[in-house]
DNA sequence: GAGATTACGTCAGCCATGTTGACTTATTTC
DNA sequence: GAAATAAGTCAACATGGCTGACGTAATCTC
């Protein structure tokens, strides 16, 4: 392999320095968001492994758990991806006992979604994991701090998205905080 | 299908109250992160697309453009995926010319990794738009609360992993808050 | 009551990105 | 000179996204 050493190089490190510092890149928190969800994911992944699941069934499972009698459409616009993609995993899911169905009584096409009693073992479980993992690292926050970072996150959030979230988990509505 | 409805029914809800606010399910924070994380790298996927990239692409790109010079091995290290997944990628950008690789002096094995000129603008672009996300979620924090926001990130990631963070980011060291 | 719409499911095929395992080449280290 | 290291590659496979096209049952609307 002779050409492995190009003649065009890299430029010069332009200085991190700009003038205005809300222009100055957050490498920082760019950085920090990619390493925190790499590992935020992994303790859940390893417990779903058992199982023959991967991070999709998490999702479901977990949204299920926390709203019981979801309806699919619902669940497809949590999640943002197509019925075709959630149809695979929610197959799984049924078929091992995770979940069941229950058409809706006051509209019959409806089927809603239930975690059964092994779901629920299973969702809190995976959640005990994650919920060890915030506990730690909120252990030294103050009260102001915690609210801080749940503020943080929810902003990060694209703003049409922010009162379905915000109704989902109970965080303040948006725009809510002058 | 006449077996939607199942016999086996989701028992009822526990409550959320837990002695102990500890081991109360993080369940807000939990969801913040995925519906924060979901739309974190929207902004960059869309830009991505134009250039026929993904993901995997821009966390490549990222990496070396922050860290000229780098070796195939720290990568590895970083992204924490297999050396067969990243050359794939990494035989793209350097097709696309966003990559060269330089011989190392001081050890003629290593293909060290820099940005081309079109490697950094891209990669520029794409932290200008998750920058412009962070800054505006930052925007009503204090100082204070900017730190907080950081220090949950930081101590999210993995014990083992935080030096070699800090090291990347310039975050603080771990253990050097007291 | 007929027709449009909605809720849900499914078949088929494709793509991006991860995996394991085996093996090669060049170079450095001991 | 042998062993270890840095990097690359081939092949095969899994997961979880996607599009497009359809089908069925139930509800809504006029």
């Amino acid at each position: 392999m002779a050409d492995v050493i190009s003649p065009e190089v890299r430029p010069a490190r332009k200085a991190d320095a700009a003038p205005d510092p809300a222009q100055r890149p957050a490498f920082d928190v760019i950085e920090l968001f990619f390493f925190a969800y790499r590992d935020f994911v992994r303790d859940a992944d390893e417990a779903l492994a058992k199982y023959g699941f991967g991070r999709a069934h998490h999702r479901v499972l977990h949204f299920v758990d926390r709203n019981p009698g979801l309806r699919v459409t619902e669940l497809l616009d949590i999640l943002k991806i197509t019925k075709q993609s959630l149809g695979r995993v929610l197959r799984e899911l049924v078929d091992e006992g995770f979940i069941v169905q229950k058409e809706g009584e006051a509209d019959r096409r409806q089927r809603l979604l239930h975690v059964t009693e092994r779901g629920d073992r299973l969702a809190r479980e995976l959640a005990r994991l994650q919920t060890r993992r915030v506990s730690r690292a909120l252990a030294t926050a103050g009260a102001q701090e915690a609210e801080a970072v749940r503020r943080f996150l929810f902003e990060i959030i694209d703003p049409e998205e922010r009162a379905k979230v915000a109704a989902l988990t109970g965080a303040r509505p948006p725009k809510a905080r002058e």
